[in-house]
This record gives C-alpha cells, sequence and structure tokens, in this order.
DNA sequence: TGTTTAATGTTGATTAATCAACATGTTAGC
DNA sequence: GCTAACATGTTGATTAATCAACATTAAACA
C-alpha cells in the first residue's frame, strides 16, 4: 500500500526537525511547536500523524533500523547461496546506510540518555540478522580448531559495530567506499573461505519440508 | 499577502529541481516531467503555477535579483545617512546572498548560453543600486581630482562583480566572512571617507517637497 | 514508413495540509 | 499570588496537492 507523498514528506519533515532540534537541546525541552516551526508545518500536521513526540523519535528508530537491516542484507538479496568472496567494496551498503542517518547516530552517540540501550539494540541486530538469516555451510576446520557460530558471529557483529562507532566518533573522516574497503580488509584474515545459505534457499526448502 | 506555505514548500522544490537538472543537462532536454519527479511533485501541481519551463526559470531569476537587492541594501536599510565607515565584514550580506544561490551562480557562469545577457544584467543592478539609492554628500576633492559619480559607482560595480565571479570560479574556496573582510580592505584604499545619503531620507525629502 | 514509447496538457474526485480561532493547561517573572 | 506569555490539543472551513485516467502530440527506432 502506497502512502501519499504528501504524508511521507510531512512526516520525512518532522523527523529532520527532531534531530535539528536534538543537537541544540534536550529532548524535555523540545516542544511540539518547536519541531512544527522548524519542520515548516502546521501544527495540526502533527497531530494528525503522533501524539507525543516520543511517537515520532520512535518512528525515526523504526526508520533506522529498518534501512539498517536493508542495507545489511543487500549484499546478499535474492542470491541463493553467498560467500564472503563474493563480497565487494560496492556490495556493502551498511557504511551507506550510517552515512545517510549520520544526524541520528551522531546524536544518540553523544547522547545516550535520549534513547538509552539503542547501542545494545543495535549489536543485537547485527548479530541476529547473519544468525537467522545466513546458514552456515562448511566450516573452516573440523579438528580441535571448530569454531562455535554463536561466538563467531557475535566477533563479528561486535567487531562491525566497533567500526561503525569509531567512523562515527571521528567524525566521518574516511569516505563510506574506504570503509567498506577496511571492512573486507578485515575479513580476508581468516574466514574467507566461509560459505553461508542465504534466507532464499531456507525459504525453499521450507516449502518443500 | 502571505503565501500560502504549500505554495511556497513546492515552488521552491520545483525550482530546486530544476537547477539540479541544469547541471546535468541542457535545458532543451529537460522536460516537465524530469522536474516535477526530481521535485517529487505531481505533473499537476507543475501546471497549476506554470506554463512552460521558461516561466519557472523566470521566477528563479527574479528570485535571485530579489534576494541580491536585499542583501546590497541590507548594510544601510533603515538608516538615514550612511557612510562606508560604517560598513563591518558582518553587515555585508551579498557574498551570503551568492553562497545562498551558489549552485544557481555556478550553473549560470559556466553555461552562459542558458541565460544570455545575465551577467550584463547583474552588472547593471550593481551600478543601478548605488546609484539611485545613494546620493554622495561630500566628495573626496574639490580641486583637479574630482571624480565623476557615474564612473566612480560603475568602478566600484564591476569590481565587486569581478570578485564574485573570481569567488564563484574558484569554488567558493573563501568564507563569506572573509570575502566581506576583503571588500572592506578594497575599499579602504582610498573612497572610505565618502558619505552617501541613503532612500530614507530621499523619500523624507520628496514628500516635504 | 509504421509502431512504439515517452512527454504533454487536462480532467474530476479524493485526501492532506493549512489557517485562524478556540479553550485549556503550564510556566516564568513581577 | 497575579499576570503575561507560551504550549497544548482540538475545531471546521478552505485551499493545495495527489492520483489515476484520459486524449493528444512528439520523438525514437527498427
Amino acid at each position: 500500500m502506497k502512502v501519499d507523498r504528501r504524508i511521507h514528506k510531512s512526516k520525512t519533515a518532522l523527523k529532520s526537525a527532531l534531530l535539528t532540534l536534538m543537537k541544540e537541546k534536550e529532548l524535555r525541552q523540545i516542544t511540539i511547536t518547536d519541531i512544527v516551526k522548524t519542520a515548516d508545518l502546521n501544527r495540526g500536521t502533527f497531530y494528525k500523524h503522533y501524539q507525543i513526540q516520543e511517537d515520532l523519535l520512535h518512528e525515526l528508530v523504526d526508520d533506522v533500523i529498518s534501512d539498517l537491516t536493508k542495507s545489511y542484507r543487500d549484499p546478499y538479496a535474492n542470491k541463493e547461496i553467498f560467500s564472503l568472496h563474493d563480497l565487494t567494496p560496492a556490495s556493502i551498503k551498511i557504511f551507506e546506510h550510517v552515512a545517510r542517518f549520520a544526524d541520528f547516530y551522531q546524536t544518540i552517540i553523544y547522547h545516550e540518555h535520549v534513547l538509552p540501550g539503542f547501542q545494545n539494540k543495535l549489536c543485537d541486530i547485527l548479530k541476529k540478522l547473519p544468525m537467522n538469516d545466513l546458514a552456515q555451510l562448511q566450516k573452516e576446520d573440523r579438528g580441535d580448531n571448530s569454531i562455535e557460530k554463536d561466538l563467531q558471529i557475535s566477533y563479528q557483529a561486535y567487531a562491525l559495530f566497533g567500526m561503525i562507532m569509531e567512523w562515527v566518533k571521528g567524525g566521518f573522516k574516511y569516505s563510506t567506499d574506504y570503509m567498506a574497503d577496511q571492512l573486507i580488509k578485515m575479513l580476508s584474515n581468516r574466514p574467507i573461505s566461509m560459505q553461508y545459505l542465504t534466507p532464499k534457499v531456507m525459504e525453499a526448502s521450507e516449502t518443500t519440508s
């Protein structure tokens, strides 16, 4: 179901205004009048879509999460089998996502109290995405050196999170392409020979079983 | 008479879209469908305000001229008497105007054929503004060294135009404040002791006569 | 050349946003 | 405490923007 562009524009303007204001002052001090003034919208427009500021903030968070998920999955979307070999700097979209919501990330990192627990939520998502999407096919080793899947995924998730944090806190001094390139170099250290099953195949096996 | 914000936003989006597209291709190749797609507006919205692209371009030019005039006059607006001594870097708004319409200036300078004669129009305005607004009070000298007003004004107008051209062509590598500072330094060379009458006094003298 | 594709204007019905005007809290300063 | 200024919701009438659909024209192209 398509949303009317006017609705999309109004909501986007409101969220953008909220982010702008969050850089200036505390969430508690931001009035709805503030928001609509910054967004250049009538006050009634706010109330047609939301009740309180919190609703707006939550929808903003949902937007971020949704875009993050989409960006993370992009390299293996519509693929049946996915090897880390296939990962190229151009196919990695996660850093573009962070850049797209740069204002958001800077704000929630420097004002943790605004969205307590969001950073943990972020890590959880970065863990759950590969955990649910990707069924490991062949492990690196089969001897004493075998690696637990959950540990491996947590390891990589937090590593990626660390890169992002460093990037944001450093004021985005590297380009998105460079970040993607660096990530590949990190991954190339060892587990490059691993393969995963992507959701497409998993759906197929579900329906046939 | 206030314009509905929706109208203002729609028109602004259309002009912004036109500028964006002018950077990519020739004016002739820009369709109305292109414009409304870029502006994220329905095609009908364009036709509610304009008939052809030319209308849009002309309104954009009018906007620029109007903002230019306002910015130029800002330092002596609401003043009865105005000396070049009063000019400070902060009071000069002309470079902020150029920065505000940076896209426009870059486009029309690098694609002269789009708006033939606009640069001359610009110079004319920079000449006519001081010519009409400012009645010279005391000249520098009264001897053989006296300077003609029209020559002096043309001299300064083209000088300012030159600064702007250099600034735009150089990719805005100086800040607006620095440009204002530089302009003051240029003016300080000599004619700083001159004084002008501003429109306020001229209006008053008109009504009393 | 004929055919297809895309742009152009225009239409009417529908929905969203606007504005001004309320009454009602809240807050800050005197 | 009183008052003034401001924020909050809510209202109904009005206007702007949307969408889908249409007939027409122009351009691309095979």
